[in-house]
RNA sequence: GCGGGCAUGGCGUAAUUGGUAGCCGCGCCAGACUUAGGAUCUGGUGCCGUAAGGCGUGGGGGUUCGAGUCCCUUUGCCCGCACCA
């Protein structure tokens, strides 16, 4: 009987779908296990064979976990509003809600043939209103809530105003915005909008004027994620900033936690690294300057981790957008001024990276005064100090900070070493080493004893406090876009509303073109009737990654149409237990999300502070291009190793019309007009083509779509290839050649079962020696698995195979435990092969053998050594070696055989399973 | 510039974690069965050498009886961050 694959997998399928196999409720009796994929957005390109990738690990470890007794979640999803839909929409009228359905079904399509045990029952698109439902709902429970830094917890806002009521905001450690000081009977007589806005500085979601990324080609605001080098992710379109009221999500009060617990999760190093360097958490202290622009005096603060160099302070520097610019400009200074600040504004982001080698700044006239020394420094403006981080001013120590130095080089101001033997006539000294000098108390004290003294002096002097500063910003929350979770937010008298929670979800309102309004608005406020009860709502629309934060917690209880989850399901599924995606969300959805954990964590609604219990980036798979050489302004291709003979052009060539780098030529005929009539120069009968390793694009011809893999060596062949190509978590080029190998095994142990076209299994004991091959492979695949190296584990499937084969072994005893272990990998076969072995229903693990290291054990072989003098041996001893044997050789002493004259050693019989000291 | 990672046959990779380097697969070579093979099976395949033998994990150095693995140094590639005071 043939292996056929195509009507084997379709029948599974079939089969899976028909059954609801792998549909999962909660079930105490059972333990539970969480797998989650990182749902893809519906691009209309559909899945490349690098998109499954670790879907296809992802489903390995379940159907594994499921073997292993666990009741398993693993389900499957869509991030479906997206820049992308609009865009086509923009472009052709579609809805993107129906471009966005077609793409869905066409994913969904691609998915089934590559055989997933998803429970498809529990699906969630983010589009769908009964899902946004919830995401607006979070939004407005943030809208509803602030940060106390001192219990560091969520708390409501109802709270915050009987405080406020009570006491002002004075004893209030609170994450917020800008805020003076009141107390109750100030708090009493502000007017209701007073007070509304007042509170809007402690709102975890708050509307808020910024300095915002914003995209002119998009028309619309990014995320700092969003962009890179200056330019939009999505499109590359360039990035400036602008000043904007926007909603924002209080991330930054989340720092701390977002950072300490990233000791909680088992996550790769590279990644928590980079989510380190995102929150960017720096210890040091806010320092008071009193500055004077001639008039008036102002106590100006600034952030320094150096607060030991403050005797080395020679000048201040503000960023070009701080408020103190206004009032420390002196009439004369003004003119240049406000034409630095004014071409700094007109810079793009881009722009300013392009120029971060140039250095330029303008003083403002006015001086501060040294807090230790008394001494007056002049006070200068320039880019190189950022507004948005600290307190958008500094203190300026050109001796040890090369920053610093660069611009004291550049307008000829002072530089004052205070360390011990530096030379700074070349360059700053950064580092923190040596003995301080030059700075009054703090002189004589080695640099590490400096930094801590000088904030207690700070602190005593009443000039500054310790203050740990982080990176991580608030995250913009607006977009000005028509594909997304519309605000439940309206307006009234000016004064942002939440809408009642049972008015929830509020739908997107049906459009005529998806642009921006003339009067550039964004493009709902095209639904001219729109409104809440008569009110103006918001108008624009939430960002990529608010519906994709809380995603898994709705997988937990789907359908759930009065709670985002009900705490039954929560209780149960708890968190996720394997996490499989992309590094390219480290600093977004992985950051966001666990922001939004931690929120609907202090609120209660969920057991698990941290989300992602276990999280594994797959690598990328990057396309394998091949080309043909044409010489120039011919139509005659040359073979590749003759290519140097002539002056030739590289032209992209479809890898589909390629196989083993030899060109099919009748295809490439066929393949574009231009080359009907192509001639070829072929080295030994075949034309060679060229090859490199890039994206998978279509403009590079080098798509390998998994369909195609599916059709013409099937889903099995695809998904242990897939796993065969290398280990998970690097990336590697998809090259179809080696397909056959893992396609051959499968073939092979299809046979394995057959005798003369007959499905035939003996019913004998196995031998020894074939327990010894089983048993080998269920100890190593079962460790694979567990550390995640597939490619390992696919090769032990091949060493077994090819083992059995020698052994001619078709023991019923062998053969089903091999199903039963395989089927993770590559489950119809061994659907099919389980039910011709008599099973009724699908695998399963009821009778499997426990793995037994009495079969593990290596054949014995001899170790050559030579000695001179002392030696020590870590030797692989097998439990087997009988101690009469190890006696031969050398004396036993526990765990260390010590060799001795009487005994000289010739060799030594050495046996992986043991680990041994000898000491010679 | 800072941080992280990688380097092994013609190619993808493996190596019991300091113990016979190159498992498994691709490709290639030879053979069998075949009208045929993009089917199947058998054998071979790190490099040099007819062989004996020698050389071999990017380069150099070190520790060790022993190094792909540990340390120092150097080169090349990949990824992340980037005026964060």
């Amino acid at each position: 009987m043939e292996y056929n694959f195509l009507e084997i997998e379709k029948r599974w399928q079939e089969f899976w779908a028909k059954n609801g196999t792998f549909k999962v409720e909660t079930d105490p009796s059972k333990p539970k296990y969480y797998v989650l994929d990182m749902f893809p957005y519906p691009s209309g390109a559909g899945l490349h064979v690098g998109h499954p990738l670790g879907y296809i690990a992802s489903d390995i470890f379940s159907r594994y976990k499921r073997l292993k007794g666990f009741n398993v979640l693993h389900p499957m999803g869509y991030d479906a509003f997206g820049l992308p839909a609009e865009q086509y929409a923009i472009q052709t009228g579609q809805h993107p809600a129906h471009t966005t359905e077609k793409n869905i079904s066409r994913y969904r399509e691609q998915l089934d043939r590559i055989g997933f045990s998803y429970d498809w029952s529990r699906e969630v698109r983010t589009c769908d209103p009964s899902y946004y439902k919830w995401t607006q709902w979070a939004f407005l429970e943030m809208f509803a809530h602030w940060y106390d830094l001192t219990a560091q917890k969520a708390k409501p806002i109802t709270e915050l105003i009987s405080i406020f009521e009570k006491e002002g905001n004075t004893k209030i450690n609170a994450s917020c915005g800008d805020i003076t000081l009141f107390t109750a009977q100030e708090w009493e007589k502000m007017s209701e909008s007073e007070k509304e806005s007042t509170l809007m500085q402690y709102r975890i979601a708050y509307l808020g004027e910024t300095s915002v990324n914003w995209c002119a080609a998009l028309g619309t605001v990014l995320a700092n994620d969003e962009v890179k080098e200056g330019l939009s992710v999505r499109g590359g379109h360039p990035v400036e900033q602008k000043k904007m009221k926007q909603w924002q999500l209080r991330v930054s009060a989340y720092a701390e936690r977002l950072l300490n617990d990233l000791d909680k999760v088992d996550w790769s190093d590279s990644l928590k690294e980079m989510q380190r360097n995102w929150i960017g958490r720096s210890e040091g202290a806010e320092m008071i300057f009193k500055v004077s622009n001639g008039s008036d005096e102002y106590d100006m603060v600034i952030f320094t981790t150096r607060a030991d160099t403050v005797f080395g302070v020679t000048f201040m520097v503000l960023a070009p957008e701080s408020e103190w610019v206004e009032k420390l400009t002196t009439p004369a200074q003004k003119e240049a001024v406000d034409e630095y600040v004014k071409a700094a504004g007109r810079k793009t982001e881009r722009e300013r990276i392009a120029e971060t080698k140039k250095v330029s700044g303008v003083f403002t006239g006015s001086y501060a005064t040294n807090p230790f020394t008394g001494e007056q420094i002049p006070v200068w403006i320039s880019e190189y100090v950022l507004a948005g981080y600290g307190t958008g001013a500094i203190m300026a120590v050109p001796a040890h900070d090369s920053r610093d130095y660069v611009f004291a080089k550049a307008y000829n101001l002072p530089i004052k070493p205070l360390i011990e033997g530096c030379d700074v006539s070349q360059e700053s000294f950064d580092a923190k080493e040596g003995v301080m000098c030059n700075s009054g108390f703090l002189s004589g004290m080695n640099v590490k004893e400096a930094i801590p003294a000088a904030i207690e002096e700070v602190e005593k002097r009443g000039v500054g406090k310790r203050k740990v500063n982080f990176r991580l910003r608030d995250a913009i929350f607006s977009r000005q876009r028509y594909w997304g979770e519309p605000f439940p937010v309206y307006y009234k008298d000016g004064i942002a509303h939440p809408m009642s929670i049972e008015d929830l979800p509020l739908e997107l309102p049906e459009v005529d073109k998806f642009l921006p309004t003339e009067s550039g608005e964004p493009p709902l406020a095209r639904a001219a009737d729109w409104n809440y009860k008569g009110y103006p709502i918001e108008k624009s629309t939430m960002p990529g990654f608010a519906g994709s934060s809380a995603y898994y917690l709705r997988y937990m209880d789907p359908k759930n149409d009065g709670t985002l989850v009900s705490k039954e399901a929560n209780g149960y599924w708890q968190d996720v237990d394997l996490y499989i995606g992309g590094t390219e969300h480290a600093t977004g959805h992985l950051i966001y999300s666990r922001f939004w954990n931690k929120f609907l964590f202090d609120l209660g609604y969920v057991c698990k502070e941290e989300p992602f219990k276990k999280l594994v980036n797959q690598g990328m798979i990057q396309g394998r291009s091949n080309f043909v050489y044409r010489i120039k302004g011919t139509n005659k291709f040359v073979s590749l190793g003759l290519k140097d003979k002539y002056d030739t052009t590289e032209i992209h060539v479809d890898v589909n019309i390629v196989n083993n780098d030899k060109l099919d030529i009748d295809a490439f005929r066929k393949w574009m007009p231009d080359y009907a009539n192509a001639e070829f120069e072929l080295e030994s009968g075949e034309y060679i083509c060229g090859w490199a390793v890039e994206k998978m694009s279509k403009s590079m011809f080098n798509v390998v779509n998994p369909d195609m893999i599916c059709e013409n060596y099937g889903a099995d062949t695809l998904r242990m290839y897939e796993m065969f190509l290398g280990p998970l978590e690097q990336s590697k080029p998809w090259d179809t050649k080696g397909i056959d190998g893992v396609n051959r095994f499968l073939k092979r142990f299809w046979r394995l079962f057959f005798e003369n076209g007959n499905f035939a299994l003996s019913d004998a004991e196995p031998t020894p020696q074939e327990l010894k091959t089983l048993h080998k492979l269920i100890g190593k695949v079962e460790s694979d698995i567990e550390n995640f190296s597939f490619n390992t584990a696919v090769s032990a499937f091949m060493i077994a195979l090819n083992e059995l084969y020698d052994l001619k072994c078709n023991k019923r005893a062998v053969l089903e435990p091999f199903i039963v272990l395989l089927s993770s990998f590559a489950p119809h076969i061994c659907e099919e092969l389980w039910t011709l072995c008599g099973h009724e229903g699908s695998v399963s693990a009821a009778s499997f053998p426990e793995y037994c290291e009495e079969y593990t054990i290596e054949d014995t072989f001899e170790y050559p050594v030579s000695f001179n003098g002392k030696m020590r041996f870590k030797l692989l001893l097998s439990k087997s070696l009988s101690a009469a044997e190890v006696e031969a050789v050398v004396r036993s002493n526990e765990n260390t055989l010590r060799y001795t004259a009487e005994s000289p050693i010739k060799k030594i019989i050495v046996v992986p399973g043991k680990i041994i000291n000898v000491v010679i």
